[in-house]
Order: structure tokens, then sequence, then C-alpha cells
DNA sequence: CACAACCTTAGAGTATGGTCTATACTTGCA
DNA sequence: TGCAAGTATAGACCATACTCTAAGGTTGTG
């Protein structure tokens, strides 16, 4: 598929989808038999690693974490001990961040208490 | 205290803390008996914003919310209601990111397990 | 074959959150 | 009194993550 029904089938504009192509996330292909044009062509795996985009960015990871990530995931010069260990390490990242937003949301919720007592 | 003092305190630079100073998040004061300078001075409320600052970001909250955030806690012009309303707010988007933390995580270890059932 | 609707690259512009430099004044201690 | 250390302001610069514009080539439909 092209980049404008990438887009669609992603929610991302095609400026976005661009922008995380030069900076390494996906890749899309041209078509060797086709020497017109240079029209970069994008398979299903692009779909998917965009979702893991979205979401991986959504709980706060940065793009070059998630490059890693894909790395970890689609590369095939990286050990399975390798892989693993990438995976660990951003495993136990997201176990510190829930362990500091579940402190942060004991914190509001006492002050919450403390502005519905009236008490400041 | 002056900023040196406070960026000791809190272990922000006095860049940093000025950084904030100018986005609106922390006050200093002019002693209004001093004409030689124009020195700011801080207080132990100038403190402990620093540090909700500091933990508040640490969680994922842009400097915007945090100021929403500490207007709820330390405005006079906010009703208990409207400040409730902040801190409501606050608390269901901690819950929701905690919620979508948990999906990245469990997906993370199935793909841990994959890598290492060597399936890839 | 005109023309809208695509595609490409390069590069400029924006927002957030700093970080650093330059310039200049003030303070405190020997 | 000299001078290091501290303070202030303005503005340049950086990284991240877009977002948009310009200029130019291609494709498909009537």
């Amino acid at each position: 598929m092209l980049i404008n029904e990438l887009a669609k089938r992603t929610g991302l504009s095609a400026h976005t989808i661009r922008f995380y192509e030069k900076s390494g996330l996906i890749k899309g292909k041209r078509k060797e038999n086709v020497r017109t044009n240079n029209y970069l062509h994008y398979d299903e795996a692009c779909v998917e690693k965009l979702e893991l985009i979205r979401d991986a960015k959504s709980v706060g990871f940065t793009l070059r974490e998630i490059g890693q990530l894909m790395d970890a995931w689609y590369s095939k010069r990286l050990s399975m001990e390798s892989k693993a260990a990438v995976l660990d390490d951003k495993i136990r990242s997201i176990e510190h961040r829930i362990k500091q937003l579940k402190e942060m949301k004991k914190m509001l919720l006492l002050f919450r208490q403390y502005v519905l007592d009236d008490a400041c």
C-alpha cells in the first residue's frame, strides 16, 4: 500500500509516517520493476509497527526506546539473550512507572480529601 | 533563601529554577527594605513546590498540568469544588495511565516469552 | 491530453522543557 | 580596596516530536 492508505489504516498523518520513516522506525520499499516513480510501498508489518509506536508512545516511551523495542522484536542480528534483556529493561521501567503513578495517585487523593474537608 | 541555596535544597540547577519561575510555577519575592540589589528570595513553599514539580514530572505530567495542580492546591481564588474537579481529573488520568502501562507490560511479557521460546 | 489527486524531498516552523552564555551589577571577605 | 563568588536579565542553542510548505514529478480518469 502507499503512504496515504497506511495513514488511513493507522490514523497517523502521512507527514508523521514520513517522520517516523526518517527516524528509522519503519521502512517502505520501492518496487524494483517500477522505474517511472519512486513511490514507497508499505506492508502489514508497517501497520503493526505504527500501532505499536502509537501504544508505546501513549505510555510514555520515547521514539528512541520504541526503536530499541522494535529492534528486539524484529531484528535478526540480535541474540535471544540481548532481545530478552531489552525487553526486561523496558518491563522494569514500566513497573517503576506504575509504582510512581500509584504514589502520585495516593498523594492526589490526600490533597483531594484535604480540599474537601475545607482545610485550606 | 537565595536561588543557589534553593538549588542545593532541591537538586535542581539555578537555571532550571529560573526557567520554572519564568513559566509561572514558583515565585520569589524581593525584600522591600533592600534597595541596592534585586535578588529574589524563596521560602519553604518553593522547596515544596519544586519537589512536587520533580515528582509530577517523573510520572509524566507536563509543566502546564503541574501548574494547574499547584493552582488547585495553593490558589485562594478557586472554589473548593473546582479544586476538587482539577484533582479528580488528574487522578482519572493517572488511573488511565496505570491501566495502559499494565497492558503494555502484559504485551512485553508475551514478547519476552516468545523470544525465549526461540519462536522468531 | 488536461487536470485533480497523488507521490517525492528538502527544509522551515512550532511546542515543550530545558541548558548555557554574555553582560553587568552586588556582596562579602582578606 | 580588590576580587572571587553570587545574582539578574536577555537571548542563543539544544533535543524531541512533530507539522507544514514549497517545488517538482507521476498517475489515473473523463
